[in-house]
DNA sequence: TGTATAATTTATAATGATTATGATTTGAGG
DNA sequence: CCTCAAATCATAATCATTATAAATTATACA
């Protein structure tokens, strides 16, 4: 998670420009825990930036996937979300009303046997969960 | 894995027609290790059927997910793959060819950590590694 | 502080996998 | 063998995402 001006300073090192729209993008994300869509982030931040336009908020996040600041979810929905939390976590999703959750666990013991078992050299992973939340039980 | 006329009867069951597509989609899939898109079995099976359509792949396959005789693989490429395989099992693709293949992990553990630390009633996960194949790592 | 310029934003069009539609064909019961 | 609802096939529609191009702007530098 890094803070605006630290963001400003990544992106000039990186060749690119500190626009508001890419920190006002990035900060929203940092600020959210609902693993907003590109549509949910173009919508909040039409407030703000009532010129802000859905090329941008792809591009934006296109970037900062790029340069590793976003982790990119996906539950199988028809559009992506996005975290800016980029530390190995996982996430659960309720099948009843669709909100994502993060989870931490430890899979390393997991992988160990994920490359004994197929020989690869494992490099990465995604394990999503489904079920329903405690809210939607308590409504069942 | 149903035989062909196990699966023929079993769509009977279901008030489904058995027609030769159907059959012929669900026996190919049981007889490949390729885990396949909707594109690669259409086609194969062009082969045998040359009236073969996409709207009748993917129809079946809509129906089969639904029967719940197939699994749909969803490695965050632009297009889904299928696997006649239902058993709980998980997936490995590898980054340098594409080939996705089968894994055999016991994930109980997991999932009850998962259950614990979220509050939720976990119903279904779904986990994937990407890593470099062995035959792409001698390559290298 | 003003200017030049290449990158960025924005609006719009294109893409591509999947889903919907509708005319023709066909499986399955009587 | 008929009947006819269901299925196939060809085609069009959908919709998230990506590409394109004209207008705007952040940044380097005079």
């Amino acid at each position: 998670m890094l803070t605006k001006s630290q963001l400003a300073d990544f992106l000039h090192k990186k060749g690119y420009k500190a626009t508001p729209q890419r920190l006002a993008v990035y900060e929203y994300l940092t600020r959210t825990h609902a693993h907003p869509t590109a549509e949910m982030l173009y919508a909040q931040l039409l407030h703000e930036y009532p010129s802000m336009s859905f090329s941008t908020v792809y591009k934006t996040m296109g970037i900062l996937h790029e340069l590793n600041l976003v982790k990119v979810i996906n539950t199988g929905e028809e559009s992506f979300r996005y975290d800016a939390d980029i530390s190995r976590h996982q996430h659960i999703q309720c099948t009843e009303c669709g909100r994502v959750e993060d989870l931490h666990l430890d899979l390393d013991a997991i992988r160990l046997e994920a490359g004994r078992k197929s020989r690869y050299e494992v490099r990465a992973q995604e394990l999503y969960f489904y079920g329903v939340c405690p809210e939607c039980k308590k409504e069942a």
